[in-house]
DNA sequence: TAGAACACTTACCGATCAGTAACACAATAC
DNA sequence: GTATTGTGTTACTGATCGGTAAGTGTTCTA
């Protein structure tokens, strides 16, 4: 049942039993989705090779070949989950760009987007699997998108040090810094854990902002 | 020929073409930590399960089989490969806690070691593969070999915050902050990249002290 | 100089797994 | 009612790969 024919269910509207053309379309849709889903899922715990689409079918409670139907390989399963999490990225990033404030300010959006997105089942997976698994094509083809957002992240850093409102940092280096903590974030959260993502992502932000040291005097900063 | 043959050879000495029983077990040695070492390599551009075991013997010029008289089974590479990435942190983060100066002084030290650690083979693996792979018996050995590495770390940051040359950050989010840019490293490290690992440790490491925010007013940090 | 130990080979086995062929059965369309 | 389309099944194949059996030549030992 969709989710709109269980809404006319609870209101009791009579409903045609009947699915319309554009209802089954959408059924697809959304299996589709669950597929990629569940298959992100379990990448995420136990990495793409070690994962078998034999599993995924049965958490799927469908058997193998009818993965088959609604997608095209284990590499397109994959290469789809990776590029959902890139794309939420690079919205994510193209937003906070987008909001107001001084170019500190959208610097923590970012971050702050980018810290809740690596918890979530496709943004982990573009953390602990990455497209290296793919074939020369399709990863070469995220590859590039990932440099984009890479470069679109690394602009905001940019124009931080140009405002004034960031210390004179290396923007290649300090994005790879910022990136890199907050990406490992996807490697130990847990769902299940005391903090939420966004209590981590406030934490670690601060850290990141502020520094460790109590008195830093800076060294080794470009010119 | 081994190190002491090959010196002998060098300096005119005429040595003897017979092995002693001595070197005979160095050269058994040598040649186990060559295994390990092109394995981890291997795991490293492609991952553990896309590795074959006749791949990592291909590259050391022998076959198979020939690995087996040196490991029992490509679990044992795996884990004998992030127990000694491990035991090249523990000891690195040791001799930083014994060393001279502040708590920050330890604590730069010991960032400065783990940067360069996870730019090398074992240290990479750990960050890259890590024991996950691993059935659990081993898996968990090593689990907890991490997690008194990560407490040691940890306490290195209580240290700083204790007398004073740390600001009052959480120690657990802030050794996570920084595990994780300093892990991340090894994942875009390149050997023959711009930069060598002393000068990605020193930029990354800066950031991480000072921040990158130009006055930052801390937040949520913990009473 | 017999034979034990060492180091490595060729040839093979068994399990796993991505992907496919062919079929079953329902809902819909004509 | 019959054909068609959609959605799933069972049963299978082919390739890969971890691991082993058995043998070969060489080096050291007694």
């Amino acid at each position: 049942m969709t989710k709109a024919a269980a809404l006319k269910a609870i209101n009791h509207t009579p409903a045609s039993p009947w699915r319309t053309v554009r209802d089954r379309g959408h059924d697809r849709e959304i299996k589709r989705d669950a597929v990629l889903r569940i298959a992100a899922q379990i990448f995420n715990e136990k990495g793409f090779h070690a994962t078998s689409l034999d599993e995924v079918a049965e958490r799927l409670n469908v058997t193998k070949p009818t993965l088959y139907y609604y997608v095209k390989s284990k590499d397109e399963i994959l290469a789809e989950c990776v590029r959902t999490g890139l794309e939420m990225m690079q919205s994510a990033i193209a937003r906070a760009g987008e909001s107001g404030g001084t170019a500190l300010d959208k610097l923590v959006a970012a971050m702050r987007q980018y810290a809740e997105i690596v918890t979530m089942d496709f943004g982990m997976c573009l953390i602990r699997v990455g497209e290296d698994p793919l074939p020369p094509a399709s990863r070469d083809a995220l590859r590039r998108l990932k440099a984009e957002i890479d470069h679109e992240f690394r602009h905001l850093i940019e124009l931080g040090v140009a405002d004034g409102s960031l210390r004179q940092v290396d923007p290649k280096l300090a994005a790879f810094t910022l990136a890199g903590a907050l990406s490992w974030i996807g490697r130990w959260y847990r769902a299940d854990g005391e903090l939420s993502p966004e209590q981590i992502a406030d934490h670690c932000i601060n850290v990141l902002l502020g520094g460790i040291a109590q008195h830093h005097i800076p060294n080794g900063a470009p010119a």
